[in-house]
RNA sequence: GCGUUCGUAGCUCAGCUGGAUAGAGCGACGGACUUCGAAUCCGUAGGCCGCAGGUUCGAGUCCUGCCGGACGCACCA
């Protein structure tokens, strides 16, 4: 089944493409067959031009005729077949000077949305059925907690795996976590230095914020000691030549900061199919690397590394091997990229990284296309700016970084405060979840609605209002029209006693709600197509927005006649699990009370 | 310097891939609660869409140049 939207879209560019070829036979131009796929459709800026919209200014040249005058007499020809050949889903043709106007038929859009509320109009889009599509986000190093930037990752990694999902695509959430490396040396550097074997319940602390708190202890061993950055580099090569005491602290360590980490995806609800370590997957691409080079498609420099020339597209040169014959960073990103895809051949690829690693991944895709795999083609970097906060810039040196548990906390605290303010403590139960539920969808609700290629300024304060353009404004108009359903099922009201009835709801303000309904599944498709999650976070608001309009102006349990009860009752079913399924899309937590 | 990217209301952001009178939210000002939750809603004010060219019937949207910001240009990740 096609969705609403783009099937009476197609179909009525197929009809106006009909009758355009139509009016061409008449005037005998022979020149000027058109297809549907010609079709400009558009949607109309208000209401009054109707639902979809055809400019005719393009076919002005092959016409030889004003647009206007075309328009209104392809409207002509249209009129004539449509009440021959009767479209499926049926509209009226007008015409507003060089446009053409479809108003389509009300009651039978509300009584198909009715109808489906609940059934097969909220099936996926079968946009990427049958795609198989990875994507790899969060990638955090096991130094330190998650901070804010972790989480505009996290959430855009997993609200974009949701929206793939819904359209049609097998996904699999894959994590590569980087646990080696000079920075988790410095940790345990530090650890050794001031631990004196503590663990993180001796110091009351999250275990990856005990971890991260010995990390920045770094700096003041530094200080203390000189020679500190070269006793990390020294610990590097152990652990890489496999010295059993420092494996065990680095294990330890490890452990502990992986376990913390976790417990914030948890939180924040977002989760993986797969992990991969980068102890594991550190030492892979080596052997591409030298097979590329034994090809011909790599060279060795003078120095001795291995590297590649893309000076030809701009990209320059970069080394592929160290000297040492050691991976670096890119060169187990080969390896990475080979290895899943030959454990799970993927149809595309998408890296939710920050745009700094641009150029990264820019020159990974260019070697992985000259080692000759052409799904390389499907790699896609997702890339995404930087999180900035009204006080300025995250920087760890000024500890001005905002830590992941800790801003989750505060938000939660800001929206308890607000339900004990409003008096709302009976009417949500469990406070303290609630409180977070509404936290998590401030906090996710405002990380998505920029655009993942902007820099973005994240207002706590903001975030968390109720009112506005807002996460939580979006719970409440769901809570709302939850309240309805609860009050209805708890016997208030007539609409059990009444019938549903279409024609009334077809009023102006039905209308523009119904109109949001049916453009959901292509809000969706849009939101995967582009990878933009904020497509669907405006398109979520607005119908909040709408909804919080229409239900002040239309009484539904309060309302004299049984029917119209009945009828706008069912209305509210599809708004509110509309609004659910993309809540849900956005990680905005769903809540019936709130 | 080179590359990438962004520049839209006082502030934070949209603008459906080139179409009809550029939209929201916040903030400001003014209104609406004996009626399904006022955590809401309505109204008003606020714009040479960074600047200048170009393509087009038509440009906030595309191309070029300039100005301004961000981020890159490691044998770090």
């Amino acid at each position: 089944m096609e969705h609403l939207m783009e099937y009476y879209v197609d179909q009525w560019k197929s009809i106006i493409a009909n009758c355009l070829n139509e009016l061409a036979f008449q005037k005998e131009l022979k020149d000027a067959y058109l297809s549907s796929q010609d079709i400009i459709a558009e949607k109309p800026p208000r209401p009054e031009f109707g639902d979809i919209g055809f400019p005719m200014f393009s076919y002005a040249k092959q016409f030889r005729m004003p647009p206007a005058r075309i328009a209104a007499e392809v409207a002509n020809v249209c009129n004539i077949k449509t009440d021959t050949e009767k479209p499926i889903w049926p509209g009226t043709v007008k015409t507003a000077g060089p446009y053409i106007n479809i108003y389509l038929d009300k009651k039978y859009v509300a009584n198909y949305v009715l109808e489906n509320a609940e059934k097969e109009f909220w099936e996926s889009s079968p946009l990427f059925n049958g795609r198989r599509i990875m994507i790899e986000f969060s990638c955090p190093n096991t130094n330190k907690p998650l901070h804010l930037g972790h989480l505009r990752n996290n959430v855009l990694g997993e609200s974009l795996s949701r929206i793939m999902k819904e359209a049609g695509a097998e996904v699999k959430k894959v994590n590569l976590i980087n646990d080696r490396g000079i920075h988790i040396c410095k940790s345990m550097l530090a650890y050794l230095a001031y631990g004196e074997g503590r663990t993180p319940e001796d110091e009351g602390l999250k275990s990856d914020h005990f971890v991260g708190k010995y990390y920045v202890l770094f700096n003041r061993l530094k200080d203390e000691d000189p020679s500190a950055e070269e006793k990390a580099q020294e610990l590097l090569q152990k652990w890489e030549a496999g010295d059993a005491d420092v494996i065990a602290l680095w294990e330890k360590m490890n452990n502990w900061a992986v376990e913390g980490i976790m417990a914030t995806y948890r939180r924040q609800k977002v989760s993986f199919d797969e992990f991969d370590f980068e102890h594991e997957t550190y030492k892979l691409g080596k052997e591409e690397v030298l097979e590329g080079l034994a090809r011909g498609i790599f060279y060795r420099a003078e120095d001795g590394s291995i590297q590649v020339d893309l000076e030809d597209i701009g990209l320059g040169k970069k080394v592929l091997l160290r000297k040492d014959g050691t991976s670096i960073y890119i060169t187990q990103d080969i390896g990475t990229a080979i290895m899943r895809y030959n454990r799970w051949p993927f149809h595309e690829l998408v890296y939710v990284v920050a745009s700094e690693q641009q150029y990264h991944f820019k020159v990974l895709f260019e070697v992985l296309r000259r080692l000759g795999y052409n799904w390389a083609e499907n790699l896609y970097h997702l890339s995404y700016g930087l999180v900035n906060l009204p006080s300025g810039r995250m920087k760890t040196r000024e500890g001005t970084v905002v830590d992941a548990d800790d801003l989750i906390d505060e938000l939660t605290r800001l929206a308890a405060n607000e339900i004990a303010d409003k008096r709302r403590e009976e009417a949500v139960g469990d406070i303290k979840d609630v409180a977070e539920q509404v936290a998590l969808g401030a906090l996710h609700y405002f990380l998505l609605q920029v655009s993942p290629a902007k820099d973005m300024l994240y207002n706590p304060e903001q975030s968390i209002s109720f009112t506005g353009d807002t996460g939580p404004y979006i719970q409440y108009m769901g809570a709302r029209a939850s309240s309805i359903l609860r009050k209805y099922k708890n016997g208030e009201g007539n609409a059990n006693q009444g019938k549903i009835n279409v024609s009334l709801i077809v009023s102006d303000s039905d209308w523009s709600l119904m109109r949001l309904l049916i453009e959901f599944p292509h809000t969706i498709e849009q939101s995967a197509k582009n990878k933009d999650p904020s497509i669907l976070a405006a398109y979520t608001h607005q119908l909040a927005s709408e909804f919080s309009v229409w239900y002040r102006d239309n009484p539904v349990l309060n309302n004299d006649n049984p029917d119209i009860s009945a009828s706008r009752l069912a209305f509210v079913i599809a708004i509110r699990e509309t609004l659910r399924r993309a809540s849900n899309l956005l990680c905005i937590p769903f809540l019936d009370a709130m």
